[in-house]
DNA sequence: TAGATTGTTAATCGATTAACAATC
DNA sequence: TAGATTGTTAATCGATTAACAATC
């Protein structure tokens, strides 16, 4: 049944929300599948057919009502309920994330962080607390997160992913600029900050020429 | 001729040259596009599809040189020209965003950041200079940056977005969890960590669902 | 030459868009 | 009822995959 939503629906699904909540905010109680396209830069149907997928419905005339709309979507997203979640490398960037209260509002808390480096050990700024990794096999029986967040240095991550998995782990977003392989049963997505940033800048001079 | 390559394809470029640069740094000189994609679990047809786009292409029986696979992959993705950018919003996303060594390695050097808040002002831990955000039109009048970082939080985003593109910013890369609109002529790309999670998440449990 | 591997053309698959019927 | 808007079915478009010819 999940499964029925296709991959690229899925990824416009939280920018939806965003837009929702967004007039949500400003007052509005209905908006049409047109009013999104335009603000989203989207086509008209595709967003009709889009919202069909996890939604209950609009009403011909009225159009869809923004706070059921917000509904259906945070229950899809799994905003809702939950979840637990790791992370490993407490570097600038970890305890970035961390400390980023964008993850909280959309479900996930952060449990611990881990870290090999005892200066980082103790707890973050928000109060979270840093483990050593060496922490994480009993920590894990206890807490059975399954998501982890890997923020390690680039040499050290397909060892620190090895250890993650062999103790629980079934997704991991992975910071580091590295090519990690991961058994079947574990799902990896690469969020790499500088490929977003270089697709854009290619993106940007196709678009000059183009003039 | 830039946009013969499909958005598909170019986001898994950068991804091939990680590979890539991997298995030079264990010696290997020439690589099949069987070993690529059993490597990066994709199907062989689509890796020679997707070099064949950017690169000078193989030889039969002995496959791809590794070298100079690297060398037409980074041309494409524009790694050897450097690219300046800033930086607005010195939290601590921000701060871990303008000493994030990637950035470097892809091309891209952040040549200054900008914050409201004194306290934020001066030096970044790696040296890069943070500067009240009035300082930005002078400043971008003389090294006329294009490429945007946006960190603020997300009541203030559309704010200081429309600020960087009245200064001559027109790729903006935002981590600002908020629904921003530009003019045509700026392109922007929203990377937003926490839906990276969010669609992560949901594969994880479909698949649990599956077994 | 035979075999491995590339590159290309055609077929398939999936996602988007267009046309239109259903409904309030 | 007329008009606006949803939802669906069919057509188009683009990307992936399969089949195969070219080449070293």
């Amino acid at each position: 049944m999940t499964n029925e939503v296709s991959s690229n629906t899925k990824k416009r699904l939280p920018f939806y929300l965003e837009y929702l909540n967004k007039i949500k905010n400003e007052g509005q109680l209905n908006v049409s599948s047109k009013a999104i396209a335009i603000a989203m830069n989207l086509g008209e149907v595709q967003v009709r057919k889009d919202l069909a997928a996890v939604s209950s419905g609009g009403r011909p005339k009225i159009g869809y009502e923004v706070d059921s709309l917000i509904r259906d979507l945070e229950e899809y997203l799994g905003y809702k309920d939950t979840d637990d979640a790791v992370l490993f490398g407490a570097g600038k960037l970890g305890l970035a994330l961390l400390d980023y209260p964008g993850f909280y509002e959309c479900g996930f808390n952060i449990i611990a962080g881990f870290d090999v480096d005892k200066k980082k050990q103790g707890l973050s700024e928000s109060g979270k607390q840093i483990f050593d990794n060496s922490k994480f096999p009993s920590f894990n029986k206890k807490y059975k997160a399954k998501i982890g967040i890997l923020c390690v240095p680039d040499s050290k991550a397909q060892e620190v992913c090895n250890f993650m998995v062999e103790n629980g782990i079934e997704a991991i977003l992975n910071f580091a600029q590295a090519h990690l392989i991961v058994p079947d049963n574990v799902i990896i997505k690469s969020e790499n900050l500088a490929y977003s940033l270089a697709l854009l800048s290619i993106e940007m001079k196709a678009k000059q020429h183009k003039k």
